[in-house]
Parts: structure tokens; sequence; C-alpha cells
DNA sequence: TCAATCAATTTTGTATACAATTTAGCCTTA
DNA sequence: TAAGGCTAAATTGTATACAAAATTGATTGA
């Protein structure tokens, strides 16, 4: 593994687990003396990380970690449901029995951490129960741009997250539900589940109310 | 428009319209010299082409132009599939006049560039018009998704075109059918169509015996 | 003559130096 | 005092220099 590639790892790590909060900077050089490497790497990661819509670059300005608005969050939903309804198709025909009990111990780890309150590993694990699907599936393409819709939802998750994490938790029997619907190799019905889960967690956001700029108006109450 | 996407822009046309063959090699200080900058900023253009896959960077090798295996192919195909009835289902609801109107001026130019026997122009406008039925949708993620898509059919047409052109001339028709069935807002018949054009489109190539390595056995006639 | 190894050349990977742009603070001025 | 502009610091954009790796060609040996 190439060193581009370890500090790739680490970073994005850090904005899956949410270490990483939208908007912030991420200046070449301090990042170049955290990592002991120069510019000229950190800025590679940093061009392979805005491709992925993760880290948005500003000419001139800099990176920074995304702040996807509540249009490109709809956008990545919608986006997902068309991707993963593909997926569904495809794992109910080719999933094994091997496959399943992955699946199966994938749910108990994020059982685990839903128990622990370890919500942004909860997020992680919960990304990889869907690229697991993906990679069952067998569609490399698909998983590729699943995994870069996956990214962008534990950003939104972040930004528009509701003030009841409650909702979370229906997420977890949601999957093992998917799962069920995947053993008995019922098609429809598994992707029925995947689409009222994208649903679900959809609804789960705030993504009403224009966010960032208007954000002073709603806290101050001044008309736009 | 930056620096970076024009000399983007250029390389990107010339792979798309087949000016530059799969395999070949992209050397970093060739180019710099045609384009009059220094290897920083085509280091920066090929990984960006690499993060879309008509270019492989192999490490300490340097970029060539992506060469996809017959598995990529079906791959990227079946990639389409997926996402482009997820695209027709919204272009069928969104579909304004205008658009159409829009969509059958680019089919008359593709008529055009098949009356002229531009192939490669076709193949270019071909693609055009999917990326316009994307931008209809209004899905911002499966129009940057469905763009890579298109670009890897293009190298994919190249490498893989059966002897009979003839094959091609259907599209055309196909495409026009498209539109009417989007005019007669018939969602169902649409995606059909869009699948089905797919379907002739991978049919259309040579995706069986193992190009690449064994081509020069086939050609010389040795065994494997 | 062919194969293998080694040296020289070329090419990529990384760091650094310099240029251009932006940002921030200060000073001037109304 | 506040607004505007100017200078200085910091940051990004680009070029270049140097290090590491791979390719090529030649030389040597069988």
């Amino acid at each position: 593994m190439s060193q581009d590639d370890q500090i790739y790892s680490q970073m994005f790590s850090a904005l899956l687990e949410q270490r990483l909060s939208p908007g912030t900077k991420l200046s070449e050089d301090t990042l170049g003396e955290i990592f002991g490497v120069s510019r000229t790497v950190i800025r590679k990661v940093l061009q392979r990380l805005a491709h992925e819509k993760v880290v948005c670059i500003m000419p001139n300005r800099g990176a920074f970690v995304a702040e996807p608005t509540p249009e490109e969050a709809r956008d990545v939903l919608a986006a997902r449901k068309v991707i993963e309804e593909g997926i569904m198709r495809n794992v109910v025909k080719k999933c094994t029995a091997a496959d399943i009990r992955r699946l199966e111990v994938m749910l108990k780890e994020e059982k685990l951490s839903l128990e622990k309150e370890e919500h942004s590993k909860w997020v992680a694990l919960s990304g990889d129960f869907h690229l697991a699907l993906a990679a069952i599936s067998g569609s490399q393409s698909l998983e590729d741009f699943l995994r870069e819709l996956v990214s962008r939802t534990s950003l939104i998750h972040v930004q528009y997250q509701s003030r009841k994490a409650g909702v979370l938790n229906c997420s977890c029997e949601e999957h093992e539900d998917i799962i069920e619907a995947i053993r008995s190799a019922d098609e429809e019905k598994a992707v029925k589940l995947m689409m009222s889960h994208l649903d679900e967690i959809e609804e789960s956001l705030n993504l009403d109310g224009d966010k960032s700029k208007s954000d002073l108006y709603a806290i101050f109450g001044g008309s736009k």
C-alpha cells in the first residue's frame, strides 16, 4: 500500500467516523506536517477526496470538508435508491450461504455499536453493510459509485441529523429484515425493504429550512 | 476555466473521439511539452482521468489509456442499465416540450454524422444523447456516474467493435423510438426501449475470446 | 549465438523553491 | 468612529530539482 493510500485511508476514516466536521479547512501545510510528507502528496489525496465529493476544493482558497446542501442530500439518497435497487436484484440472485453469514456477523457488530452508543462507529458500520451487499452483487461499477454515495451520506448524517437519535435504532432492524428477504430469495420484498429503508434514512434527516445562510435568520428571528 | 480543465477537456475529447487508442502510453514529460506546462499539472489531469477510469496509472510505470477487459465491458453495460433505468423513469416524469425539441436536434446531428460516416464523432454524439437524458432527469449524481460510464463505453467501442459497422445504424432509430416513448409519457415502454438499446450495444461488441494477451495467440494460431 | 547480468538512461515519485492570489491587520481619512 | 484602501503575512498554484524505480542496451560469459 503506497504512501498516498495510507494517508487517504486515514483521512477517509476520519471523515466517515465524523471526526472531521463539514466545513473544516484542510490546509495543505498543516496536513503535510501531520503526516510528515510534502504538500505534493497531500494535494494528491485532497484531489482524490474532492473527486469523491467528500472534500470541496475552491480554487485559490483551499480544500474544505464538503457541506452538502439539502438538495445534494436528497440527490444522493435518490441516486442510492436507483443504484441499490439494481444491487439488491443481483444480490438476491447471487447471494450464497457464506455471504449471508458474513452479513449476519456485520449485523451483530452494528447492534453492538448501537448498544454501546458509539454513534459514529455505527454510521460507518451501517455504510459497510450496504457496501457488503454491493460487493455480493458482483457489480464493480455500482459498488464504486455506492462507495462514494455512502461516504457522502455519512457527511449528510452529521449535518442534518434530527435531534432524536432514536430514529437510528430502526435501521438495525431494517437491515435484519433485508437479510431475511435475501435469505428467502424474495427479490421484490428485498427491493421494497431497501427502498423504504432509504426513505427512512431521508425522513430521519432535517432537510427542511434552507440551512447555512438562512440559519442565522432562523436563529435571530429576522426575515430573509 | 482553469488551465487544468482546458488540458483535461482536450485529452478527454481525444479519448472520446478515439484519437487516443487503448494502451497508449501517456508520458508526463511528453504531454507537458505538448501543452506547455510542467509535469505537475499533467499529473493532476492524469489522476483525474484515472479516477474516471479512462486512464490507468500503474505505480512507477506511468499512465496509459485504459484497456477495458471483456468483464469490465460487461460490468459497465450492466451498470448503465441500472442507472439509465432510473434516469428514464425520471425523464418521463420531468421532460418538457423544450427538452424534447433539444433531443430531436441532437438526433438530427447523430443522423448527419452517420450519413457522413464520421464514426468516432457519432460515438461521441450518441454518448451526448444519453447524457442529455441524464441532465433532464435532474439527478446530478446519476448524471456524473453516467458520464464516467459513457466515456468508458467509448473506449470499449474502440476495443471491441465488431467488424460489421452496420449494427450501429440501428442505434439512431433506437434513440428515435426512445424519444417517441418519452413524448407519449409511456414510462414502461421508455425503460424497456432503453434496456434493449443497451443490450443491442452489448451484443454489437466482440466480447468473447479473452483479448489482449490471447490476441497474439489467436493471430498466429498457437495454443495458449 | 544466446542468455544473463550490470550499467546507463529514461521515467516516475517526492520535496522544495518561487510566483500568484487571497486573507488579515493596520493605517489613513472622511 | 467607521469605511476604505494599502501593506504584509499566509496559502495555494506551478515549476523545478532531486531521489527512486523501471526500462533499455551493451557487455560478458558460456
